[in-house]
DNA sequence: TATTGTTATACTCTATAACTATA
DNA sequence: TATAGTTATAGAGTATAACAATA
C-alpha cells in the first residue's frame, strides 16, 4: 500500500485538526473553572516565580495587549496579583496567588484528563512516542523554551 | 529523569501549539494562491467526486453557514461549480472545475512543503511514526473517516 | 412538516495602532 | 527618545437563528 496522496495524510493538517479537537475539549473542561485555554499557559509560567507582562507575552506568543486581557480576568478570578516594579516603576510583576496556585494544579490535572480521551484509541508506548516527538518538534521550531 | 509535571509536556497543550502554527505556515504558503487552510479540505472532497453542501460541511466539520461562505469564494476563484440536481431541486452538487483539480493538486503540493519544513527537525523513520500515530487517532476519533 | 441552502447577526480570538506613564 | 502597559478598533473564523425554495 503506497503512501496516499491526500492533504488526510500530511502531518500539518492532522496537526491542524487533532489540535483545534484538543483545544476544544479542554476549554470544555476549563469551563467550569470560569478559565480557557490561553490562561493555563500563563499560569503555568507563573508558578515558575513572577514575570512582567511583556515578558509573559513573548514567552506565550502573543501580543502585549492580549496578555493584558488575560491578566485582567485571571485577576477578577484572584489568580494573580499586578505589584509594581519598585526598581522600574513601568512595570508590573505578575505573581500568583494562594488560589491561583490551585487553579494552576487543575488546569494541568485536566490536561492529563483530556490526554487520557485523546490517546485512548493507541497503546502506552505509542503515546509516549507521540509526546516525545511532539516535544521534540516544540523545542526545535522554539514553540517551548524546554 | 522523571516525566515533567508541567502543561507543555501534554500531548494536548503540545498539538495545540503545533496545530497552530502549521495551519499558520500553511496559510502563508497558501496566500499566493488565493486560497486559506479551510477551502483545502474541500478541494480535497470534491476530488473525489460532487457533494451537496450539506454533505460537504459534515465531511469537513463546519456549519452550514460556512461552507456557503467557503464555496462563494471558490466560485469567485472558478474552482468549483455549483449545478442544482435535477432529482432533488433543493440541492445543488458541487463539482470541481478544471481550475480547481489544478488548485488542488499545488494545495497538496504545499502541504507536503509545509511537512517538510515542519519536519526537519526529525528523522524520517519518527516523522514516519508521527504520521501513523496521528493518523491512527484521527480515525479512531471520526476526525477523518480514512 | 422537514430539508437544502442562504442571509443576518453575534461571539471569540487575535493583531495593530494610538495613548499614558515612566525611564 | 525608548519602553511597559493600556485602550480602542478591526479582522479572521466560527456558530446560531430566521428565512426562502423545494420536497
Amino acid at each position: 500500500m503506497a503512501a496516499e496522496e491526500s492533504l488526510t495524510n500530511t502531518v500539518g493538517f492532522l496537526l491542524g485538526k487533532l489540535g483545534q479537537r484538543a483545544n476544544g475539549r479542554y476549554a470544555d473542561r476549563l469551563a467550569p473553572l470560569g478559565l480557557r485555554p490561553r490562561h493555563c499557559a500563563v499560569l503555568e509560567l507563573l508558578s515558575g516565580g513572577p514575570h512582567a507582562q511583556l515578558g509573559l507575552a513573548k514567552a506565550v506568543g502573543v501580543t502585549a495587549s492580549v496578555v493584558v486581557d488575560i491578566l485582567d480576568e485571571l485577576e477578577e478570578l484572584d489568580a494573580v496579583r499586578r505589584v509594581r516594579d519598585t526598581a522600574d516603576r513601568r512595570r508590573q510583576l505578575i505573581e500568583l496567588t494562594p488560589t491561583g496556585r490551585e487553579l494552576r494544579r487543575q488546569t494541568l490535572s485536566l490536561a492529563r484528563q483530556n490526554d487520557q480521551e485523546l490517546l485512548s484509541a493507541i497503546d502506552p508506548a505509542e503515546a509516549a512516542a507521540l509526546l516525545q516527538t511532539l516535544g521534540r518538534i516544540a523545542t526545535a521550531t522554539g514553540l517551548i523554551t524546554k
